[in-house]
DNA sequence: ACCAAGATTGCAGTTGATGCAAAATTGCAT
DNA sequence: ATGCAATTTTGCATCAACTGCAATCTTGGT
């Protein structure tokens, strides 16, 4: 399954496959909002993007690829390079939260698409599943980053870990902003879900 | 879709239940271990597990149900009972710990369902993602316990928060595990997992 | 033994998803 | 501007997942 290409494809093919893309995600998100996600079919949101059903599935594996997409992060993201190069501070949790910042940032580009996804998935519990199951990928993506920082090819578990608290931390500012969606945004509730994850992790001196 | 249930169901047709649920899940397992997951269909899971293909979709909502599927922890589980009443020793990080250790103890009554089951999501992508997502249930289920442990009916990101600190030392010690699965058992990997998740928590002072 | 409640099952049908191959579109070299 | 290779779209046939309905069977309770 392809991804968003943020970076400006170089032909026409490439830029009509972007565009037919994020129509058929765009044409998802408005027949599932409209009908209820029962009520929708591929035929439909095929013909709604303006290509053929078969043509669907070069898009995407499943329906609910379309309706819950990943939406990956610039590919020439300085800050990924950044941290792999142990910067920009040389201070660990301090580069985990310019790279969370990063993140949070890049998705503003598609923060309609993202808070369509998050209301059809409150509505579809199935759908919820598949927004889990696309952290994941950034947390696979994240280990490795982890892993190159610390100069490894393969991943150890202190790189799972690191990249456990890097969708630790960030869930925990979407879930302090989503609590009070009209405050501040999820990277200034960076530093709270810091000090309650550290509390956590501290056991009391004997 | 119905969970198993670890307490000892009261009639014949509770215990029947299940029985057969249980019997679709290791009729599963062992189908696409031998087959491959292409090659096998819902009709052979049921049929070899000696019911109708109408009646497999009576326990599971889908065909990946029955091969990733949620295995609850007892609905009797006294550390759950402990942890929201403020116990066993009234040290949240600690008492975190205990969670987590009974969760991964309740878990070995399947360790062989569970081995098939990280065997085959590593083989077929898809399942992966339905690993996660019912990693998720436990994640609602834990935010809740922690609302309950704070005296609130309806979850704050605190709660959140908490739960994710439960899922991240949770992963990590099942990730050191992996890396050495004949060495120490997963919760002997918590305090490795809690030193570096607080280490990653901590900026340090200016 | 009888009846209510719950579960199993067959059947027909819809939709998701796939492989194959013909047709169309785009990129590139001349 | 043209020709050709590469890539993509598309139609079609097919299989399998999944669902609603209702008849039948099994279990629980009195």
């Amino acid at each position: 399954m392809q991804e968003v290409i943020e970076s400006p494809p170089v032909g026409l093919r490439e830029r009509k496959k972007a565009e037919r893309r994020l129509a058929l995600i765009d044409a998802a998100h408005r027949l599932v909002e409209e009908r209820g996600y029962d009520h929708v079919t591929v035929e439909d949101i095929a013909s709604a993007a303006g290509v053929s059903p078969r043509t669907f599935f070069n898009y995407f594996d499943t329906k609910d690829d379309a309706i819950v997409p990943f939406l990956m992060w610039p590919s020439e993201n300085s800050a990924m390079a950044d941290f792999v190069a142990g910067g920009p501070t040389g201070v660990l949790p301090t580069d985990l939260d310019r790279l969370i910042c990063r993140a949070l940032e890049s998705w503003q580009a598609h923060a309609e698409r993202i808070a369509t996804t998050a209301r059809l998935a409150a509505q579809n519990p199935h759908l919820l599943a598949r927004r889990v199951a696309g952290l994941e990928r950034y947390r696979v993506e994240v280990t490795e980053l982890f892993a190159a920082r610390a100069g490894r090819t393969q991943p150890e578990p202190d790189d799972v870990i690191g990249a456990l608290a890097f969708v630790h931390l960030l869930r925990g500012a979407i879930a302090c902003w989503e609590a009070d969606p009209g405050g501040p945004p999820p990277e200034e509730h960076l530093a709270r879900v810091r000090e309650r994850m550290r509390s956590l992790a501290t056991e009391p001196a004997p």
